[in-house]
DNA sequence: TTTTAATGACTCTACGGTCATTAAAATGAG
DNA sequence: CTCATTTTAATGACCGTAGAGTCATTAAAA
């Protein structure tokens, strides 16, 4: 858990505002770093100079590089889930919840350039894993995303509305293209990937990318 | 480069035979130690100890880890390359091409372990990056492979058969139905998860994820 | 004057890489 | 074939370094 998880209450104390708002400064520069970095290759010595303070001062507001990282993630994956949710809220029927899940991830593309080294980084539960505390964290964030995505094509499938799949490999392979496109923006340099990819992704999920002609071979094939 | 690029050839020595021989002894053991770790996670000591060698076999026939990893991502790269490659050059429609391509790829999930963790790690171009070596190497197999099926796009494209889209971009979101594939299979555990993402896969290819009823939003949503 | 926050030089550890030592294999003279 | 000698391969103790984490000292605030 991470060490300071400060709401900043209306009775909150001087201290405890100064202390919050330092956390978040750190939490913040540690974000631009990690944009270009993978969580293990960043050093505390760069978060620090980031933030503009020594690397001592870090260890005032976290206990250790793992708690930073993990109270990073916590941060992100919360604001991800709470948009994601109210997303799926909202009326409308699964498909239209679908897109809007859709448009609502791309946008975190651009808002979030974190969005992109973490929530790419693909871990595995069990064997042979870093037993890093966030990496922890990190998997039970992307569980509850799976869990949340998957209700919605549960829904789907069952309302007929979607093709009869495994929810939760249609909620991987959803994700897998939110990815796709953010790798794209990052790897061609493409300043807002999420508006080119939107309607392509719409349009995949919607009717496929192949068009529906004379050809007999898709329509057959398995 | 790899240090030992070692062909067998008829007319090789005894002593070329038995270096190219334990050469690919260390890749081989180095490969199952990369399917559970990244390439900077995983250490030189865990690679000679699952080879059966000591530390300093491993400097006999590589210069450095970097130069391992390397050759590593060399060998599993050419491979993926060649069945991609000739699974287009054999005759039919693109749509026909994509379905094997498809199939192929999706195959490398069984038979390579690897393909996952390290074709699953996106890398960035440019600023910010590790300059190990490897992760050049890791780039330009990329670019090669994303040539090759974007050429397979564009030709689609052209002749009417897919839709129009910037086909780098399709060629990015397939890879991300693939390794979306590969890390469902890791995951959840799945025994063979490409066998069961195939059929959704080319669905989704062929005719979408919605099923197309007399729900109005998704045909017109953009 | 006291209390608290910030600092950065320092310690400790893990890992990549080296190399003197040792074991094994090749050679070849009798 | 066999044993002495040379050549080659393998080893793991050791070295250097990078980076996480500490803490005595200093600066700022109360």
């Amino acid at each position: 858990m991470p060490s300071k998880e400060m709401k900043i209450s209306p009775r909150a104390t001087k201290k405890e505002i100064l202390t919050a708002f330092r956390t978040r400064e750190i939490l913040a520069a540690a974000r631009t770093v990690l944009a270009e970095r993978s969580p293990e290759a960043m050093t505390m010595e760069e978060i620090a100079a980031a933030a503009g303070v020594a690397k001592g001062t870090l260890y005032l507001y976290f206990q250790s590089k793992d708690d930073l990282i993990e109270a990073l993630i916590t941060q992100v994956g919360e604001n991800i889930l709470r948009d994601a949710e109210s997303s799926l809220k909202a009326p409308g029927t699964p498909a239209d919840k679908l897109i809007r899940l859709v448009s609502v991830l791309l946008g975190y593309l651009n808002r979030e350039r974190l969005l992109f080294p973490i929530y790419a980084r693909e871990v595995i539960r069990g064997e042979g894993q870093s037993r890093a505390g966030f990496w922890q964290r990190h998997l039970e964030m992307e569980e509850r995303f799976v869990s949340l995505v998957t209700s919605l094509f549960t829904e789907g499938i069952e309302a007929g509305q979607f093709i009869p799949a495994n929810p939760r490999l249609l909620t991987f392979l959803l994700r897998g293209l939110i990815r796709a496109t953010g790798y794209y923006q990052k790897a061609e340099g493409q300043a807002d990937a999420a508006k080119e990819a939107l309607p392509v992704i719409l349009t995949l999920l919607s009717s496929g990318l192949i068009r529906r002609k004379q050809s007999p071979t898709e329509e057959t094939a398995l």
